[in-house]
DNA sequence: AAAAAACGTTGATCTAAATCAATGTTTGCT
DNA sequence: AGCAAACATTGATTTAGATCAACGTTTTTT
């Protein structure tokens, strides 16, 4: 069950063996079905996700009721709303598993907790952290002033899972393009 | 010189005199002119920089010539390219002064030994981190579906400063947009 | 201080992608 | 399993915003 978790904290820093367990045993296993919302735009962040099996989006609806989405989270990645686990204030999106799913979870309490006990976990964090901005600022580099076919290009080569594993639909509104543009543009790829 | 710095650092937290003073002392003050470059595209970041005074903007230029702004840093805020300061690969961007600036520039040696061993500046660091992270994904939020109206309205609120300091063709390449659109917007509002 | 280059603005035209629409297919619900 | 709803695909039409172009105004260079 937490084969994937250790994996991923190992990789960040050795740790003896009790303490890994300790780690671990903050985080429960939830499992969740397809289309199933974990978190809703009204409500506050107090979980920390570690996807096991699945996939989880982050999305959130506009005035006008269209579905936007921010990111896609596959095996053996950290996902939650982030502005909201840390501020503590309302989501204002969702967390969605979009496969049938199994989740780590961790309470914000616990999550901090070892963030302020546990050296290798201020790592952990301070690398999500990192590499989210990372990702998030490379995203906004690949798409902004580019036509629909380099996003699709720049998606296939920076989250090669995406179009694969997800909907057409949401796949389009991750891209920032129309549902028929994406057809169209995968017909001729 | 280094009041603004004092001030930013001790609104995180708690500090004692001489330990402020040990930390300003590893940053140098270094004027710079209007559209002086500070970082290249091929070069490695090895500064993070505190504006004093002026402006600092993050941008890269597309393989057909094109500029594509990411950011721009006003006063009390810090910057720099920060996968290459973290990874030391290319930037593959540039920082630029698009005023005459003042800036406060510590060493990336300085900066990860403060972040080891003072436990403010690492919490400033987490805090740099997770306030760009959120940015970065508000900025996607803010954008994308959206028409170039509103994302000029975006930008009015929530990055006020932006749209007044900043020439009409760096704000356009920041919005996503063409200077003449931006023009035509900003004519009617 | 003069000349050149870059920028801002506004009008006319063009185009990539949105929207609308129809048909077949997959998914979810009882 | 069978029905309803949502989704994917492809064609026809529309449109927001890009591009092109011209002219006045800043900014930079020498």
């Amino acid at each position: 069950m937490y084969e994937a978790l250790k994996q991923f904290i190992s990789s960040r820093g050795v740790l003896e063996a009790p303490a890994l367990d300790a780690i671990c045993s903050r985080f429960d296993l939830v499992a969740v079905h397809r289309n199933e919302i974990l978190l809703s735009y009204d409500q506050i962040a107090n979980y920390y996700y570690f996807v096991n099996k699945g996939a989880v989006r982050v999305f959130t609806i506009t005035d006008d009721g269209q579905e936007i989405s921010r990111y896609f989270a596959f095996e053996d990645t950290f996902v939650t709303a982030l502005p909201s686990f840390i501020d503590q204030k309302p989501a204002e999106e969702y967390l969605q598993a979009i496969e049938k799913s199994e989740l780590l979870r961790i309470s914000r309490d616990d999550f901090y907790n070892l963030v302020a006990s546990e050296p290798v976990f201020a790592r952990i964090y301070t690398e999500i952290l990192e590499l989210g901005f990372i990702m998030a600022q490379k995203r906004i580099y690949g798409f902004q002033g580019y036509d629909a076919l380099s996003k699709v290009k720049w998606t296939l080569k920076n989250q090669p899972k995406l179009l694969v594993r997800v909907s057409n639909k949401m796949a389009a509104s991750f891209l920032g393009i129309s549902p028929s543009t994406l057809s169209r543009l995968k017909a001729k790829l």
